[in-house]
DNA sequence: TACCTACCTACTTAGTCGGTGGGTAAATAT
DNA sequence: ATATTTACCCACCGACTAAGTAGGTAGGTA
């Protein structure tokens, strides 16, 4: 599998920031809306507040918004963030161990281009492309 | 992790038999080559040979051989084989858990291009493909 | 003061990854 | 006939991760 839970719900957390106007959203709605564990949620979202994707208000009326319009998030770094890492094999991980055979290996090329594929693919998309459609 | 050892060991060992002809090769001597754990190597081959991928005999100058032509096979097909399932995100898989919100999903759509796309890139690319070049 | 919300730490439970060990069955060489 | 070589089968294992739970604290608002 190449994007987990982790990734795939934080693209829905941003998703639904998007689609809920500028106000701060308490992640109580969120989760209940998109039919997650709020304490799951809250295990995935420091990492987009440290990287300043989102930032939240603590408090009543408190709760997330976004830092930028939904255009300017690239799927390819939420992705990235949250899943840590985004290689499709071990040998392209960002600390790779070691194999001495990358030299020779016949399959390393077909794993570079998988793996920028796969990333122009993401950073392709953007938060907006995966709002809801207006005419809906 | 898109692909783990078992597809990329299993990838390895077929592009060893295609580059050391037509007679049976010991797993043996292609561990060595590989620097892959014979045991291992053993655990991987058998779906290969249920799905007529490879052939082995028994006994002393026995092996493993190909059954086709290098050219004749997709690295898709190997790897849906030894892999299980190419499938980049858990509601793609061959046996997905209902979700209930995929009509609705707003990143479904994504995830199933991203699928597409990476089986016609394996699709794509053949043994014969991965092959040493005879020119170095 | 009461309430709400973000934020933090520890724990759990099930499953997978990447093997190892110990054999048996079949084919060949001597 | 026997020894050797090879495929093939099955049980087990330790480390790790995924996907959560549980139980708080700190900060801000009505």
């Amino acid at each position: 599998m190449v994007v987990s839970t982790r990734g795939r719900y934080a693209l829905r957390v941003m998703i639904d920031l998007a689609e809920h106007g500028g106000g701060y959203i308490p992640m109580k709605d969120v989760a209940e809306r998109q039919e997650i564990s709020l304490k799951y949620l809250e295990k995935i979202l420091p990492v987009l507040t440290k990287n300043h994707m989102i930032e939240g208000v603590h408090g009543k009326g408190g709760g997330y918004r976004l830092t930028r319009s939904p255009a300017d998030y690239s799927v390819g770094d939420i992705l990235r963030l949250t899943e840590g890492d985004l290689a499709p094999v071990s040998c392209l991980e960002c600390d790779p161990k070691p194999c001495g055979r990358t030299a020779e290996c016949r399959t390393f090329p077909m794993w570079q281009k998988l793996d920028r594929m796969m990333n122009e693919f993401f950073d392709g998309i953007s938060i907006a492309d995966l709002m809801r459609d207006p005419d809906e």
